[in-house]
DNA sequence: CAATAATAAATGATCGTTCATTTAATTTCA
DNA sequence: TGAAATTAAATGAACGATCATTTATTATTG
């Protein structure tokens, strides 16, 4: 059920983990509290799922119409931009995927598999430092320098809500290429 | 009671928010229910205190032995290097916060307080940013691309037990500065 | 002895979860 | 086809446990 997602996603950014109860979510997708668990074995495994939920959506929104014969820098413009795209238009799935990120829940679960989704980030990487482009670096510090920063960002204007237009997007482009290019 | 702030803070890295409650707050601390409210009017307003007291914490070490008539660049150094001793030094004072700050409690708290506690981060920058050291933009634009991956850089450490040595350091901060410097 | 600090115990409310039952949809077969 | 039987989906009500908070009582201490 789609609307039991929604309601877990909307009362986590609203009230938080600590508020967020089964009732709650029943009360606010209008369903019995027992409906949840038809779909869902427990409270943690309904946060689960919703949590891979998000994260497939936003690695979907994150690839797509990403062509792997393009050049490094087309593909990471298009990366950063989609991102951006993705935290504005599902800022409540962003939101929600920071607070269970910065929780103790993904060490709980081991999930090694969710790295996979974002492979395409770790080719382009790779591709643009054996051309030469990008430090010799760890991939996982190039893109603590190119895409958290503009996530930060937009994070930052998604709270304050002060727009973050094309101008700003542009010199953090040019903030993210200038840290890791060689 | 110190014990109190510390139980509050070792729960809610080890069990996550929604399953922190006074109860066992007071069982780890090794105090009664009720002594907790002695000291804190209820629970938000104990995560609060919480939450300045590991926010100061911060701040003093982050700056401590720093000296405004140096330059730019050791400045810049310094704080960094403070940054990373406190985040390994009180890990568990900074995973609290990451949590704190990715929860909706901030936004409800409306802290217009906290920032000054990082006004020689501003300081610095912007004397930076006056002697053409820096790139012209915001300041917190500055710290997103030099600090903050620093942050995100020493927590991947923590999480995952592998040592962030000097070598990865200097990389990282060689990489800040190549982020934000003009 | 007075005052402060800490407590155990109890409060009603809410928690996550289960269960017996109803309603809706689908299948069976005369 | 159409009534009867079966399955599936959803529910309200209830469970014991735990929640945040309060009260009345007991230690502590100067």
């Amino acid at each position: 059920m789609e609307a039991i997602f929604d309601a877990t996603i909307q009362l986590v950014n609203e009230i938080g983990f600590a508020e967020t109860s089964i009732s709650k979510i029943a009360k606010k997708a209008n369903v019995s509290n027992a409906t949840i668990y038809i779909y869902h074995e427990n409270k943690e495994d309904l946060l689960l799922k919703t949590y891979l939920k998000v994260k497939g959506k936003m690695s979907e929104k994150m690839f797509q119409g990403m062509d792997e014969s393009r050049t490094v820098k087309e593909r990471f413009e298009s990366i950063i931009h989609n991102f951006v795209e993705f935290i504005q238009t599902y800022k409540e799935y962003f939101l929600f995927l920071e607070q269970i990120m910065n929780s103790p829940l993904p060490q709980k679960w081991c999930l090694d598999d969710t790295a996979s989704l974002f492979q395409p980030i770790f080719e382009m990487f790779d591709t643009g430092k054996r051309q030469g482009l990008f430090k010799q670096e760890d991939v996982r510090m190039l893109i603590v320098y190119s895409i958290l920063p503009v996530a930060e960002l937009a994070k930052g204007h998604l709270k304050d809500g002060t727009p973050f237009n094309d101008q700003q997007l542009n010199a953090a482009i040019v903030m993210s290429w200038d840290a890791i290019k060689a």
